[in-house]
This record gives structure tokens, sequence and C-alpha cells, in this order.
DNA sequence: AGGATGATTGCCT
DNA sequence: GGCAATCATCCTC
């Protein structure tokens, strides 16, 4: 049982929405997601906003798949790309399946900060640039739909500089393991 | 508790 | 040549 690719194929904010409390493995290792971020091609902020490059032409690829790429010359992020040129940036999941992997990947980090932000959850669960178009639907990846209905707030996204006001990051409200608080009004 | 800093790759001006 | 969807560490209050 996994998400099929038509569940991406809709307006990444949407997306980013449903994907709250949706457990992402890598190799079997890794939970239910508690913070994504939205991106598009209207969004300055997005690497998708000059259109394709080689870097980011997996944005531009079929919904469904994955977007894996370096930033700050060291770390990875992982994203899973929705409608034509957008995608959901996965900042953080409460780690749940292979953790003894995860806390061995990460060095020995407490459970809170194994995947609390978009390079440390990369770390923890294995993902690198040869996860860099793959399918969403087949292995070593997989989606299980959330169990039940969570309550999600939204806020303004972070570490960008440009497209600020949009409110486009999604968390799971009062989870511990988000990589920053949620501002709440 | 909060600010500064280095690591280091790929892309754009 | 400069900066970026970051993180861990090393400061100073």
């Amino acid at each position: 049982m996994t998400l099929p690719p038509t569940f991406f194929a809709r307006p990444a904010a949407e997306v980013a929405h449903d994907l709250i409390g949706v457990t992402l493995l890598v190799e079997g290792v890794g939970g239910p997601m508690v913070e994504v971020e939205a991106y598009d091609t209207a969004d300055p902020a997005s690497h998708s906003f000059n259109g394709p490059t080689p870097r980011n032409a997996a944005m531009f690829g079929p919904p469904g798949h994955a977007y894996v790429y370096r930033i700050y010359g060291i770390h990875w992020c992982l994203n899973l790309v929705c409608e034509p040129g957008s995608a959901v940036l996965i900042r953080a999941l409460e780690p749940l399946h292979g953790l003894p992997e995860m806390q061995a990947r990460r060095g020995g980090m407490a459970e809170r900060q194994l995947c609390s932000g978009p390079g440390k959850l990369c770390q923890a669960l294995g993902v690198t640039i040869a996860h860099n178009t793959m399918p969403l639907d087949a292995p070593p990846f997989d989606l299980l739909p959330a169990e039940q209905s969570h309550d999600v707030a939204t806020g303004p996204r972070i570490g960008i500089t440009k497209g600020v006001q949009t409110p486009w990051r999604f968390v799971r409200r009062g989870s511990p393991f988000l990589s920053k608080p949620m501002r709440e009004a």
C-alpha cells in the first residue's frame, strides 16, 4: 500500500498539507512526516522559478518522483515532485522505523534530533543524489497513508530570503520533532 | 538563549 | 565571485 502518482499530480501546497502524517520510508527506514514546505514556478524562493536547469530537471519531470539536491556544498535535501515545476521539501519526520540504523548514520544523535531538519533527515534515511528522479511508488521508497487526521499548522518557510511572505510551511501542531517550533499568530 | 562561523558544491551574474 | 530551501560547534551574554 503506497501513495499513487495521482496523489502528487496537484498543486504543491495542497499536496504538502496532505503529506503531514504520511509515513515516508527509504529501505524501510523513516516515519510519519511532521514538517514540509511547498515550492512552485511562480515562487521566487523556488529552484524552478527561473525554468529548468540540469540540477532542477526532476522538478519538471513526472509527479510522484524524487528531487534531491545538494545545499551549501554539504547536505542533501529531499523533495517530492508535484505538478510540473513544483515540489514539496521534506523538512522533518518522526523517527519510528529503523531507529538503530538512523542513529548509526547520525553519530548516535538523540532521537528528537535524528530527522529534525532537511539535511539531517536525508542523512538518517541515507538519501543522496543517487535517489534523484527515482519514482516514489517503488523500492527503495515507500509512502504509507496517514492512519489518523492530524492538526496541521501553517506559517512562513525557513531559510529563504525571497518569497518570505508565502505561508507554505506545514507542520503537525505540537510535534516535538520539528526543525523549529512553529510561530503561531 | 542566541548570534557567529566554517565546511564545500553547483549554479547564476 | 558570490550565494544558497543547512548543521554542528564555539563563542558571548
